[in-house]
DNA sequence: GATCACGTACCGACCAGTCGGTACGCACCT
DNA sequence: AGGTGCGTACCGACTGGTCGGTACGTGATC
């Protein structure tokens, strides 16, 4: 198997959707191969013939779900303009996705720590970049004055990182409010915070 | 086994201390039983004595973090105050002993799901209580005028709690923080967003 | 001598992964 | 048009090992 990744067969789709409805209903762990199989309607033949493990079905999950919060922080940053804009269009956007995608994120949230050391170390190093590109917005926009410093910036980020990886836990897609409000609110809410006192 | 709970043994400590441990670091499922006895330095024998099953260590770590929480959060709603003051006090004691006990949380917040339909349902009613009562907190702050009312108060708790419950994932007890500094940080970043816009 | 607090040996269930096979399409030859 | 060779996609019975839990023994304490 030569590095690259081909496009998936609609099979290898069925699997995965299985595999995270399953896993962020019961856990990882708590999921047997058989139950994935027998949700998505094929044999652990077929499984097999497309996954080496179980445990590159997490990462398969993984792999998807940063790949798409990368490339929307990126092109948001790429847009440019005023810091707080940015700033909400990066909150909104998080809560957007997260909120598309719960059962994926709450598999990644729950489930992060089964990487493999490798994994884990390209994970932490991607996270990083996001933390810093979050907080280089932030500070920036503190240091224009436009912003209160009171609070330091890497606060600031574990907190609305922390709320969007908790999201999960409390989001319902039937629920009142549209993704969009919520992420709204929350993007009020941080920049409520960030206002400066004078 | 007659409902109520007795003062536990030295022996019994240890093995919960070693299960917290342990299900922090590698998760409930993929901690063996024999782990679990070989770090606390006991047998099974003692482990089953004690416990009547694997699942049972969940509840007894699930119950005293909740109690401390919701004994923590009756005393400070019993002293009374002012609204804004209470919620600080809330939300730095909630930092606090999240942050002394950061693996029982982690193990908490990751493995929630694995309680009975029963325990699920009177967990949902605590956290109920505790997030009703957080709410109400700040609408009264909100209906007084002394705090925006801008994001609504549901949402304010939620981030408040979000926040708390993801701090097991970053948090470092050798880290440049203390507690009470972080507790503060979070709760000047929640009193400076519903700070009046005037 | 009865109860408590464990230790030791063991059991049955389950589970991830394997492996020998099948079905089928496609390219190439004749 | 038919045959042949081969690669891909899958099937499902089987296995080696692990794990939660149990049965029973034993020494100490009351």
């Amino acid at each position: 198997m030569p590095g690259g990744q081909r496009t998936p067969s609609a099979t290898q789709e069925r699997i995965l959707a299985a595999a995270v409805k399953l896993f962020a209903a019961k856990g990882f762990d708590a999921t047997s191969v058989a139950e994935v199989v027998a949700e998505a309607g094929v044999t652990k033949g077929a499984l097999y013939h497309y996954f080496t493990a179980k445990e590159e079905l997490l990462y398969q999950i993984y792999r998807s779900l940063l790949a798409e919060q990368t490339a929307q922080l990126a092109r948001i940053l790429d847009a440019g303009g005023d810091p707080a804009d940015m700033l909400r269009a990066v909150l909104v956007g998080l809560v957007r996705t997260t909120a598309e995608r719960v059962d994926e994120t709450a598999v990644f949230v729950r489930e992060m720590s089964r990487l493999g050391a490798d994994q884990m170390a390209q994970y932490r190093a991607e996270r990083r970049r996001y933390h810093e590109a979050v907080r280089a917005l932030v500070e920036r926009a503190q240091d224009s004055g436009r912003f209160s410093a009171r609070v330091p910036a890497d606060t600031v980020v574990l907190i609305a990182m922390g709320v969007v990886n908790q999201l999960p836990t409390w989001y319902r897609p039937d629920g009142p409010k549209t993704p969009e409000r919520l992420g709204n609110e929350i993007a009020d809410f941080v920049l409520a915070a960030l206002r400066p006192t004078s």
